[in-house]
DNA sequence: AGAGTAGGAGAACGATGGTTCTCGCGCAAG
DNA sequence: CTTGCGCGAGAACCATCGTTCTCCTACTCT
């Protein structure tokens, strides 16, 4: 037997995975079990329901992208070259294979209506990022305006690079931003 | 008995407001039927699967948002007015009481990754967007890159504003846009 | 008027999926 | 040793949903 902490890493890593690549309703818990070899049993002692799971998945998987993001932006060493990287970042997010999109727009999408955790964590995520680029825009010295702008431009590149199946528009929203922030 | 042309218009707007309140799988045919008042037997008649009318309702979406956007802009007199116009509608848009971002997006976040039709015509609907900004670019003597920056800002605030439920997003990106403008 | 047909209401069917239950096994305590 | 507990495997259960079928009504065409 495994212990019960291995066991809800190896759920989680195969939640995320299965829920990000596929959508949540489309998966159901026996993938989840099968996926992760943690019997369904000890998957309801962890998670009590699919919706608990969700919420977990969605939890964690904040937490990891904003660290990922800050980890690399922050390497940087002037604050407008911070903010540049946000953008570099993205370009590397958008290249990886298993790339779809934000895990929280497209949650929000699918169960936002009927789901109000759902939404309230979507929602959360969104301020997280939208601060941490406030943050990097008040180090620089630039309005918080402009913060917002750099907000709009990440977010659609998500969009834009799901959908399209392209990185390119982290390029293009990175030279956008070179531009507002030259006219900050 | 009611004629098959209207039997349609009640299907598809039937099927609009819910698919596009609650969600493509959150909506069952029943409730469908129920809402538009036509039977089982006529609604598979016109619409042989769900997800034949989930690309019915996707494709008329299209072609009217586009056209309710395009009959905004081009009333404006200038190519600059009619760019930032966009942003005018953007906010018309999202202050409506059943806002719920681009249902093209939600669309591609609940089933792009498992059905190829949704994921196609929630690229096409991007493409022929892109494609209208990139027109009134092009009619503004801006370079063609502009037309892309523009597009991530729409983009960026469409979800902005379905996932925070506040229309501001608009105007930040309208405001932003102009400094693009003024600088290309 | 009478026969045939189209349509409506809703039951029925089959599949899927979230959740719980049963069974049998292995291990730990007395 | 044996008794009981926790676990895994998977069946079972129940609700939901896409799709089809049945049955009955009402109208049309002759």
């Amino acid at each position: 037997m495994i212990s019960p902490e291995t066991a809800e890493l190896r759920i989680l890593d195969a939640a995320e995975t299965l829920f990000y690549g596929r959508g949540l309703q489309a998966v159901g818990m026996d993938e989840i079990r099968s996926a992760s070899g943690v019997s369904l049993k000890r998957l309801y002692q962890l998670f009590p329901s699919k919706g608990e799971l969700i919420q977990a998945y969605l939890r964690r998987r904040d937490i990891r992208w904003r660290q990922r993001l800050a980890a690399y932006a922050d390497a940087q060493d002037t604050p407008e070259e911070r903010i540049l990287a946000v953008f570099d970042w993205l370009h590397e997010w958008f290249g990886e294979p298993d790339f779809r999109g934000c895990a929280f727009s497209n949650s929000f999408g699918e169960l936002g209506a009927t789901s109000s955790p759902v939404a309230e964590t979507a929602r959360a995520h969104k301020e997280a990022f939208f601060g941490y680029l406030a943050e990097l825009t008040a180090a620089a010295g630039k309005p918080a305006s402009l913060s917002g702008h750099l907000a709009l431009l990440a977010e659609g590149a998500i969009t834009t690079a799901a959908i399209t199946g392209s990185a390119e528009p982290a390029h293009a929203a990175k030279e956008a931003a070179r531009v507002l922030l030259a006219a900050a």
